[in-house]
DNA sequence: AAACAAGTTGAACAGTTGTTCCACTAGTCT
DNA sequence: AGACTAGTGGAACAACTGTTCAACTTGTTT
């Protein structure tokens, strides 16, 4: 909860665009097209504004992705637990959503050198194991495994899954026949 | 097989240690920290000869992961097909060999941006699918996805998994129980 | 021996980068 | 009213980037 003091408030407003408009740079360009500038000249604001609440590039590049994976958990749970639901998600997210996933996908790769961002990724991991249901340890890491690469080779392909194509799979995984 | 020919040879040679020294860099640095001068400097020659032999940074970088790929896939053909096998290949390469699996998975995405790298990425598959072993197409799928995703969990954990761990999850997923 | 292509290299180009500095405005507190 | 602080933004820094150029060496072919 923010604190309503005017000027706080003013400059979370702006905090909040530049990290939205960091997000925009990675789904177009990925990482690696984030710099202090491009991501100024995405928000409409000065250079110096986005050192000004991000000291470094790591800073911003953090809290961007952070706040990414923490937005997109609200929509992530909306998503039912059956096999079908599962499989159209994918689809969707491979499909519509590319630019939005392959965002969230190098967040999840960054975490492996950033230990900053495990965090993060694993908030991804814990609400994949919400749609995966209870079930034994063992059991729940397979599902979850199989629901993430499934995911990954979504998105190397040369044309993204059909939710059709992908439910006897994803039901083969969450339901084990 | 390349050709006798002495000025090629030696080209080749040097082509080899380039491709050698930008895939040191991208384990240490990521392909973030890939740049003519940087491949040059790691290679110990001089910034020119990068750019003689590859004349863009793409064309380095499509080259590297593909054969960082190629060469890969002879050691994956030594893998016998037992779930601890697999179990114990997939705790060296989060372990011992992490840097080099790190750099392998970023091709994995560079690939979902970039076409030229599909082949390379899809070749990973393949070879995941011969392990894997002979089985019916959505069960297939089902097994490459898990291994796939057990991968790059393994990567983001804050400790590497041991294969001891590994071996009942594998064991779920190759066996289907 | 001359001619040729392949390979090698230092120097330089213009453009971009992260980051810092300083001057300025606009709200808030005393 | 004055002092203070958060926020704003223009200009500049040195460091680095990808890439090109022209000069040079080497090995091979005629």
């Amino acid at each position: 909860m923010p604190p309503p003091d005017g000027r706080r408030v003013r400059g979370d407003r702006r905090r909040r665009e530049i990290l939205a408009a960091t997000l925009r740079v990675v789904e177009r360009d990925g990482v690696a097209g984030v710099s202090h500038r491009s991501v100024a000249r995405e928000a409409g604001v000065p250079t110096t504004s986005t050192t000004y609440y991000y000291a470094t590039l790591d800073e911003l590049l953090i809290a961007t992705l952070t706040w990414s994976a923490e937005e997109m958990a609200a929509s992530f749970r909306q998503v039912s637990l059956t096999p079908a639901a599962v499989a159209r998600f994918i689809a969707d997210a491979a499909g519509p959503h590319r630019g939005r996933t392959l965002a969230e996908y190098e967040l999840y790769l960054l975490a492996a050198r950033r230990p900053e961002l495990r965090a993060a990724a694993r908030r991804w991991i814990s609400l994949m194991a919400e749609v995966a249901g209870p079930r034994d340890p063992v059991a729940l890491r397979a599902v979850l495994a199989g629901l993430d690469g499934l995911l990954i080779q979504a998105l190397i392909a040369d044309f993204p899954p059909m939710a059709e194509d992908l439910e006897p799979v994803v039901s083969l995984l969450m339901l084990g026949g």
